[in-house]
DNA sequence: CATCAAAGTAGAACGATGTTCTACAAAGGT
DNA sequence: ACCTTTGTAGAACATCGTTCTACTTTGATG
């Protein structure tokens, strides 16, 4: 994504918003959620504190809009996975969901953790979280009509991969997996999904 | 659990502990994580702020406490399901899980997101989560060993059960699932569960 | 029971955080 | 050029986690 840099003195107008959100990636990509203060993104963006307030709100409008990226970065690693084959597909596609969440491991915790839990949802991160979904469920589908998965509502199917490889993953970033070789395990998780879902 | 009351004036040595975990559970279901601060939990439990950084080093230390009961109050849900029939018991143990979270979902919040990723993990904390572990791994092996899950390490095995089972209790109660009803998706999870390890 | 150490309490204080407000200057639009 | 909008600097406030001090009460031991 292309970084507005803070150029000295005042931020123009149309810049603020995305110097705001920009810096505040940042932020949470070298501290944490919890170092994702108004003051450090304002001053990470040369920008005056007051401007989170005067864009977003307040510091949840400024955090959602952060989530809201992470979700659309979620869902270009979903609809990435376009091969041919069905099965394929489906592999490829769980196979980005992981990686995308073990190389934003901030942006994934904030996601579904702590971050939306303390955030009011707005429209734009709603809809953001609603298009990685129907990625999913587009891959879901397209498997259905090929016969590679029994037949059923693409969107509860969806929703069974969806709860199992966030799961997974989940776990992973969090340290609580108790198998030795995480990827194997995923792997393992993969198959068994295509066995539970045939 | 058994409460201790706060008698007023001065809370015996042997009870600040219990008073303060229980305060801390108290505001936890009340106020969510956000409320439980030091000030908090002090008030409700009729104890001197000081009585957190006395006991537990500091407010992540009383965090880990609860922390550790809500593993205890799971590893019980989990070790409840004693069928004799195998497939019956994971079943049971699979709705338990359910149950649980949804029964305490500001601890279910706190045990895998906000709340483990602020807190360093105390010794207590680490053996009450392996041994919530432990008892789905138990009822695992009980399965595997009269052929109603296929042969594999139950460790692993249980590492996949856990990770489909969390995932979709964490969506359900973050409110992103996708389907209408829960109830049913979490039962077609465990038939797809017990499908893709036969 | 007396003595003394340990520990609970009250209170103050400090830095950090989210937020609100004010006054001024610069940007943006007509 | 003029006027409105908006970014900035700074102050202030309540809250929070934490540290410290002084005093009182509890708890353990002889």
């Amino acid at each position: 994504m292309t970084d507005v840099s803070a150029t000295g003195g005042r931020t123009p107008s149309r810049a603020v918003e995305q110097a705001l959100v920009d810096a505040a990636e940042r932020v949470l990509v070298r501290d944490g959620l919890g170092g994702l203060t108004v003051r450090a993104v304002a001053a990470e963006a040369a920008v005056a504190p007051m401007g989170v307030y005067n864009r977003f709100g307040n510091k949840d409008g400024l955090v959602a809009a952060v989530l809201a990226r992470g979700f659309e970065g979620l869902r270009v690693a979903t609809a990435a996975a376009d091969d041919a084959d069905p099965v394929d597909r489906l592999l490829i596609c769980g196979r980005n969901y992981r990686r995308f969440a073990l190389d934003h491991p901030q942006h994934y915790g904030a996601m579904f953790g702590a971050g939306w839990a303390a955030t009011v949802p707005t429209e734009e991160l709603v809809d953001r979280a609603d298009a990685a979904f129907q990625a999913l469920v587009d891959r879901v589908g397209y498997a259905v009509d090929r016969g590679a998965l029994r037949p059923g509502d693409p969107v509860e199917t969806a929703q069974l991969i969806w709860s199992s490889v966030h799961g997974a993953v989940s776990l992973e970033l969090a340290g609580l997996g108790r198998t030795a070789d995480p990827a194997a395990g995923y792997e393992a998780l993969l198959r068994m999904l295509l066995d539970g879902l045939r």
